[in-house]
DNA sequence: AAATTTAATATTGTTAACAATCCTCATTGA
DNA sequence: TCAATGAGGATTGTTAACAATATTAAATTT
């Protein structure tokens, strides 16, 4: 589990951890220890922090002054479906906005991304299939506002904690083959409708 | 300009930081730098970083590698939109809870907020009343749901941002005298209609 | 004079040492 | 026995020095 950064940088070494909470490899109100980390990414605590700080900001991890981070409780089926709809607001909106601007080589990208994804599925690798799926989604929030990019991150790392329909991959793909083919052809009815079964 | 914290904490840094920000002390797009908030506020680069790094994640700043953090742009119209409509939803959804649970001494607590914001609105205090509004409503999204906290906090922070509607305080008493008393009666549905009027 | 290169400065990024706080557990005293 | 005390270690919080990068201004070349 050792990482090989060559770039130190706090938001490699944030990626990195996110993919590990998603994935569930700490377990529910486990402390994260700094130092521990620091070991691992081969830095020392500076950008660590930094990243934990991040997470915290994200709502993956909680702080606690004097005594550090743990990983944050899972929500409450009424706070997920609350999170449920702010992000497909935000999401639709996105979509929107991408398919009324998106030039050739968007869609080139948004066409990659699905490839990876696929991969990922057949891989069965449920930490790159997370990845994959969040990349996607990613992808037409930041062309569409990065301002809400953030905001977004937010929504849906909390979201997939909860729990994680990720595991059924043939679903996975198609719902994303749906969702991106309509997009491809600015079938914006469409793509919100399948935008609405896939985040849920 | 000189604050003096006594207790070198990164959140009072950021909260310093924030109400400058809400209030239009920096012009947007312009430059943070952290050598001269450390001077500022009397400690060392780090927590100022620290404190830089969170409001990046709230969406007030704007972080690019190796040349630090600007302040953000203002959102487009449409952007504000939805971040309004986000922010409905979750509040709605915590007014609902807090109503259903809040004991006597929440309500007591809203009164005394509900006066703070009173005695800031009397004294025209533009950083004031905007903190006063933002802690009131906080309160009963913290109460509600310490998990949904921080998502609200970027909502309402880059909302205010773009344009601040606290400048008409005798409106802004009159709405949040109707809200806190629709809540304190435990009247849902006319609490919801006045936090509608209230968060545009 | 305009463009390019180079040096100097300013700013951010990282690190290791130190300070402050919290936690554990053995010791003490009733 | 049990609660209170306190020492020691573990962990977070802060700082100042140093490294890497970006910006600016000057010098050089064309």
């Amino acid at each position: 589990m050792q990482y090989g950064l060559k770039n130190n940088d706090r938001e490699s070494i944030c990626d990195a951890l996110r993919k590990d909470l998603l994935t569930g490899k700490f377990a529910f109100e486990q402390p994260i220890r700094e130092q521990k980390l620091a070991e691992r990414f081969g830095t020392s605590r500076g950008p660590v922090r930094d990243a934990l700080l991040r997470l915290t900001q994200e709502g993956v991890l909680v702080y606690e002054p004097n005594k550090g981070v743990r990983v944050s409780s899972p929500l409450s089926d009424a706070e997920r479906d609350v999170v449920v709809a702010m992000r497909l607001r935000l999401e639709k909106f996105c979509i929107e906005e991408f398919i009324r601007d998106a030039k050739e080589h968007h869609f080139l990208q948004l066409s990659f991304l699905l490839e990876r994804l696929h991969l990922a599925c057949e891989r069965a690798s449920l930490p790159e299939v997370a990845e994959c799926d969040l990349a996607l989604h990613r992808y037409w929030v930041a062309q569409a506002s990065p301002h809400l990019e953030s905001l977004w991150l937010g929504l849906s790392v909390r979201m997939i904690m909860k729990y994680s329909r990720l595991s059924n991959y043939q679903q996975v793909i198609e719902e994303h083959n749906k969702i991106i083919h309509a997009v491809i052809e600015r079938d914006l009815e469409k793509a919100l409708f399948y935008l609405e079964e896939n985040v849920i």
